[in-house]
DNA sequence: CATTTCACCTGGTGGC
DNA sequence: TGCCACCAGGTGAAAT
C-alpha cells in the first residue's frame, strides 16, 4: 500500500493523536513474519513507556518511546504492501489479520493490520543501538547536486533506480511512474545516461508529485487508509499509474504497461522519451 | 561490487 | 457458480 506520501500521512496522524500518550499493554498475534525483532523485546521496549513522537523515515514509521521525556526506544513499523496502522477505540471490531494491539492510557488503541504480512515491526533499544536512519537520500529535500550524484554512473533503468531504497528512500511504484511521466522520461532509460536537465526535471516532478500527494492524504488505489481509516485522494491525480490502455491525458495515445524491475510500469510512448 | 530475478503472502478481478 | 491465472502500494536473499 504505502509509499512516502501514505506513510507520511499515517505518521503525522498517529503523532497528532498519540504524542504524549502512554502504552499500557501490548498484544501480538500468532504469526511470526511481522517480527523483525523478537516479540518479547518489543513488549519490553513498549510497555509502560510514553510516546514522545512519531515520524516518517523513508517508508518507515518511527515511534519514539521514552520516560520523563528521554528517548529510550524506537518502535519501527514498515507497512509492506497492505499494512495499516490505525488509531481506534478498544471496542471497535478487530479486523482480520490484526497482528498488534497497543492499549494506551488515554483509552485508545493503536493497531497494526496486514493481510499479506509483508510489513515488519522492529524495536531499537536506544541504550544499546543508534536511532533509525534511512539508507538513502530524502526525496522531498534532496538538492539538485545530490540528485545528480545519486544516479551518476548507474547502469540500470531509471525506474529501477527510483525504486532502490538505498539511493532514495520513500519512492515506490506509483510515484516513480507518475514522476517519470511528468518529467517526460521513459522508465527504461538508463539512469547514468540521463542528461543533467532531464534529472533536474525528474527531481522537480518527483518533489511536486510527492508534496501534492501528501496534501491530498496519499493515493487509495484499493485499500490504503490513514490512521483514522480515511482514504486519500491523490489517485484522482494519477496520469499513468493503473491507466493501461486509457488515453494519455496530454496527447491521447493509449498508456502502455510493461514489466520492469519485476513491477508493473506505466508510461505514455509519445510524451515520454 | 552492481544489477536482476524471485519468493514471500492474501485477496480481488476477469476469463472460461 | 467454480476454478484458475494473473495482478497488487515492498523488499531482501539468491543468482547472474
Amino acid at each position: 500500500m504505502p509509499e512516502l506520501p501514505e506513510v507520511e500521512t499515517i505518521a503525522r496522524g498517529v503523532d497528532e493523536r498519540l504524542r504524549g500518550d502512554r502504552v499500557v499493554e501490548v498484544w501480538f498475534g500468532g504469526h511470526t513474519e511481522p517480527f523483525a525483532t523478537a516479540p518479547a523485546k518489543q513488549v519490553e521496549g513498549l510497555e509502560g513507556r510514553e510516546i514522545l513522537g512519531v515520524r516518517r523515515v523513508g517508508k518507515h514509521i518511527v515511534c519514539t518511546l521514552g520516560e520523563g521525556g528521554k528517548p529510550r526506544a524506537e518502535w519501527i513499523v514498515h507497512l509492506g504492501m497492505t499494512g495499516r496502522l490505525l488509531v481506534t477505540t478498544p471496542e471497535g471490531p478487530v479486523a482480520a489479520h490484526t497482528h498488534a494491539r497497543l492499549t494506551l492510557v488515554s483509552g485508545r488503541e493503536m493497531r497494526f493490520v496486514d493481510p499479506r504480512r509483508f510489513g515488519r515491526l522492529a524495536l531499537r533499544d536506544l541504550s544499546q543501538e543508534a536511532g533509525f536512519v534511512a539508507a538513502g537520500a530524502e526525496p522531498l529535500t534532496i538538492t539538485a547536486d545530490d540528485f545528480l550524484r545519486v544516479f551518476r554512473g548507474r547502469k540500470l533503468a531509471i525506474k529501477a533506480a527510483l525504486l532502490n531504497q538505498t539511493l532514495l528512500s520513500g519512492v515506490g511504484n506509483i510515484y516513480a511512474d507518475e514522476s517519470l511521466f511528468r518529467a517526460g522520461i521513459r522508465p527504461r532509460r538508463m539512469a547514468g545516461r540521463l542528461k543533467r536537465a532531464e534529472l533536474e526535471r525528474l527531481r522537480e516532478a518527483l518533489q511536486l508529485v510527492l508534496r501534492k500527494a501528501i496534501e491530498l492524504g496519499g493515493s487509495s488505489v484499493s485499500d490504503y487508509v490513514d490512521a483514522d481509516g480515511v482514504k486519500g485522494f491523490f489517485q484522482l491525480e494519477h496520469r499513468v499509474y493503473m491507466r493501461t490502455g486509457e488515453a494519455c491525458l496530454v496527447c491521447g495515445e493509449p498508456i502502455r504497461r510493461i514489466a520492469l524491475a519485476g513491477r508493473g510500469t506505466h508510461y505514455c510512448p509519445v510524451c515520454q522519451r
